[in-house]
DNA sequence: GGCGTTAATCAGGTGTACTAACAAACATGC
DNA sequence: GCATGTTTGTTAGTACACCTGATTAACGCC
């Protein structure tokens, strides 16, 4: 019914699905409410519960109660200290009712895999030589691995998660991860027939985004840049994900940073991988003194803050978090970028802005698996 | 309870807050859901909104005859042509049940406005000129403004929607629109105070974004660029419109897009807006002939694509509009720009990529206005 | 020990959407 | 011409989710 003065071609391209909401909804996403209230917030009464969310104590209690009977939840006793009134019973998530089993596949030599409690702490951290598998056999590989993280569970698992590279699509099948032979696979899939748990795929640049959002403190408007044999970024932008038209956000390796640079893999120069992948950068201080090594670094840097400076006005960041090898990273490379950021950057936007090292560590990713699963199945991020 | 690295500090800043639903929110979802598809799909049955909708038939009779009972929407005879069955009912949205008034604060010199129907139509079209005013007596034009474009509607009044320069917060709040002499001023509050409607104001290139999004049939992933006096930027990324974190999103103007350029009226060279503003354009073809004019609007051309290919494959846009003066902009400009954006990100990125100039010509920012108000008053956009 | 305060639950009511069943209005086939 | 099947829209009854108001319980304070 809109007036284009365009003709209203291709119309049915668009995504505008948005599907029909019932009141059981409500009531899923009001004990998500509960749940994401106690998992930062950490035990709290029912009557608090009630006004952090403007429901009603007896709602609450009534939440409160089928959390308890699904084991979730449990009392934990009354609040210490004096006041006034009758004492409140503190209601706590259970860090011992699930585990999640998150998986990363960043690594094309190994990949790595771990058991995490809802709380995020990592109950119990494994690898797994690829030795070159790629396509079915390292579909396979992956399925094997899952499985045995499973079994190293000490309680049940609430779902598994899955850091890939390349490109994922939301239903967790892999659109192409070139390096893997991965296309088209259902990966996600995959795993939940053999496995018979949950399971969420994602962009492994991506996921550490979300496992720096929620476990790393990040701000909710953020870009993290991963740096490894490739670069990706993830973006979170007003507390939500970036997904992309086709599911390709964050593919920011590619993109030209040097004019006339060198050769890429893929083909073209230039590329921002050339001079940002843990290899461009150790090649370009290797052997060399370290005033040398440091300017290297340095150029790099600012190579980085003038590719990012468009993104970070255009959507308005508060953090751009860099993960990778902190000797490389953590420097004069950063420090040159978050100069050149500034100074690209108009006093508005730049004046929050800031540009760290990742808070997590070799465990971004895994973390950032675990808040997949997290979000899928009981709606806490 | 997340167990983060760092210390846990300044975790109030953030912004979590998902408030909690109700049945009545979800009975308003679904009423949004019916007006939706009644404004993009126009006329339908009701056992097809069933369909749409997966709502039952039921429920989609009982929304409708509340929508009627409201006045929004009206019966509008059995559907022609021969079927086996009981003959549909269509119903429809009433295109003549209410006006929304927009406003247009782009230009510094004179103010624009309009009446505008449902379904995107331009009932009446005003401009007042500004004669300079600013802070205060720029609000009070502003209001009378308003008051008279409602006095001009023949029918109800949905609200009135503002596309205003500057940074604006979520709830109409102007920050900052420096050139006009607003600092955090409470627009959207005042200019309901007054008038005693709803109104919603926005930045203007965010709310021209929107109208492209609603009107001219952009993709789900696109970022307008408004070339006026200034350059903004709206973009809207997986559906929705990005804000930023103080809602500077799309502030590109004054990003640094050439090394050691002219000095901008920032106080900073080489911003975006030395290149790409009217002015610097009409300058820069101005009493040349055309072969030297060409060649440097597409020197700003590669500029642009050079300023603006990392956002794009950042976010993965399908598109890029260019809203301004057509001959200026859409020529060897956009040609040189599109041609800098293939070249600079991946295929995967680029081959979906569409840089064009916005459809909706001098009505961007009304249009989009509306749709402020269309999304916040009955949930369509 | 009475009083006010806070926590949590109980009882009853409203709103929302569902399923099941039905009436109305048409095309089709014999 | 009339039974048959199809589609539409409505009516009746049910399940669920949250609300308000009243009630019970446990404390500090005077």
């Amino acid at each position: 019914m809109p007036t284009t003065t365009r003709s209203s071609g291709r119309v049915g391209e668009r995504l505008r699905a948005t599907s029909k909401v019932l009141p059981e909804h409500a009531r899923a996403h009001n004990r998500s409410l509960v749940l994401q209230h106690l998992f930062h917030e950490g035990p709290t009464s029912r009557a608090d519960l009630a006004r952090a969310t403007s429901l009603t104590r007896v709602t609450i209690s009534d939440l409160v109660s089928v959390l308890i009977a699904e084991g979730l939840v449990e009392e934990l006793g009354t609040r210490p200290g004096q006041r006034v009134g009758k004492p409140a019973i503190l209601v706590g998530l259970r860090g011992d009712a699930f585990q999640i089993v998150s998986l990363d596949l960043t690594d094309a030599a190994q990949m790595r895999g771990a058991v995490i409690s809802l709380t995020g702490q990592v109950i119990e951290r494994r690898a797994l030589d690829v030795d070159g598998r790629t396509g079915d056999e390292l579909t396979d590989l992956v399925a094997r691995f899952a499985r045995l993280l499973v079994a190293q569970a000490t309680c049940p698992v609430l779902g598994i998660g899955v850091g890939s590279p390349g490109v994922v699509d939301d239903r967790g099948r892999v659109i192409e991860a070139p390096n893997r032979g991965w296309y088209d696979l259902p990966l996600a899939e995959i795993l939940t027939d053999r496995i018979g748990l949950p399971v969420q795929v994602a962009n492994d640049a991506n996921t550490a985004a979300l496992g720096e959002f929620t476990y790393g403190g990040a701000a909710a408007g953020m870009l993290l840049l991963l740096v490894g044999l490739g670069v990706g970024a993830g973006i979170v932008v007003d507390g939500i994900r970036v997904h992309g038209v086709r599911f390709a956000a964050g593919e920011l390796g590619h993109t030209t940073a040097v004019d006339d640079g060198e050769l890429c893999a893929c083909g073209r120069r230039g590329c921002l991988e050339t001079v940002l992948s843990t290899r461009a950068l150790r090649s370009a201080v290797e052997g060399k003194d370290p005033t040398t090594a440091d300017a290297d670094l340095a150029e790099v840097g600012r190579v980085l803050g003038t590719t990012l400076a468009p993104v970070v006005s255009a959507l308005n960041l508060a953090e751009v978090l860099l993960s990778g090898p902190a000797d490389l990273l953590d420097g004069p490379l950063r420090e040159a970028a978050q100069e050149t950021l500034q100074q690209r950057t108009m006093p508005a936007v730049s004046a929050g802005l800031q540009l760290r090292m990742a808070s997590l560590g070799q465990d971004v990713v895994l973390l950032g698996a675990a808040v997949l699963v997290l979000s899928a199945q009981l709606g806490v991020s």
